[in-house]
DNA sequence: ATTGTATCCGCAAACATTTGCAATAACTGG
DNA sequence: CCAGTTATTGCAAATGTTTGCGGATACAAT
């Protein structure tokens, strides 16, 4: 069993099956490279496999993000994924002048995910998540955006 | 100029038009008190004007987002529109296992926020956001669940 | 008031995403 | 290795959201 097969066993273990088309969509994702976009990943998965459908692609990609093995990031208002690799686990800064993504160290939300517990017993999801803003270089271009524009919320599932 | 059309005001100071199916939609998330799903503004406005569109509450809800009139909430997949008031700011947890959802007060973010613009020059749009997680009360009631889900990733736009 | 102009609306069509269902195929236990 | 059970697939239809466009109308200037 080599390459994705053996993320793919934390599948199976918790209740869910092992098929090709699983396989197929993991590895279009992971090797991807870039975060993919659902419409990407269905037309790399079809030329893998051209009974693939996009139901399937969906539901798939929906799975992957509840078991964690996906990431989900939101760039310019459309969704992207890329595999959840436990050695790097990152956030992501997304800027919304520029759609850059930055990764963030984990480190960082330790102290706010600490307070939410003590403080009202909530346990929140910090494991991968996406923060929206202006970051440097935009700042310096078009001072005016960072604080012209009302943010818009920042929003998760 | 009572009530809403003083927040519409501001709409105009950005160029856009006020007009009563505006002033509609404003008034039913308004008047709608919780969170509001798409669904049901669109009813409330369309029984309040016949002639209401679906298409223009969407491209209003929008408008009002960005321009920071209302705040978009995701609670259970769904997107939720509760008005944007000044005076009480305030960010929403939503329990992924009973949905429902808490506010927390911006002060907890504020160390958040400060680090993230002096250590990487990212200015966060930390206004409203909405974080996810576990409730102190799902947590009691079923102590697997907060563990056993890998969470899903944290988005916005 | 009247007119001019660009925004906005309503409608319909396009596009995106989810769901129901019958057939298929993965896993389990014998 | 085979049969039974149940999750999963592909397809099609339902649902949700966005977009193009011509006519309507809010606003500004006369």
């Amino acid at each position: 069993m080599s390459g994705y097969e053996q993320l793919l066993q934390a599948l199976r273990e918790q209740g869910h099956r092992l098929t090709p088309q699983r396989l197929i969509v993991l590895r279009v994702v992971a090797e991807g490279g870039q975060h993919m976009g659902v419409d990407e990943v269905f037309r790399e998965a079809q030329a893998a496999y051209p009974y693939m459908d996009l139901a399937t692609v969906y539901r798939t990609l929906r799975l992957f993000k509840q078991v964690g093995l996906v990431t989900e990031v939101a760039i310019g208002d459309r969704l992207h994924y890329e595999v959840t690799r436990p050695e790097d686990r990152h956030h992501h800064m997304v800027c919304r002048v520029c759609h850059g993504a930055f990764n963030l160290s984990p480190h960082y939300l330790e102290e706010f995910n600490n307070t939410l517990v003590n403080e009202f017993g909530f346990v929140p999801d910090l494991a991968h998540f996406t923060i929206a803003g202006v970051c440097v270089n935009c700042r310096a271009e078009s001072p005016e955006v960072s604080a012209s524009l009302e943010p818009s919320g920042l929003v998760l599932d």
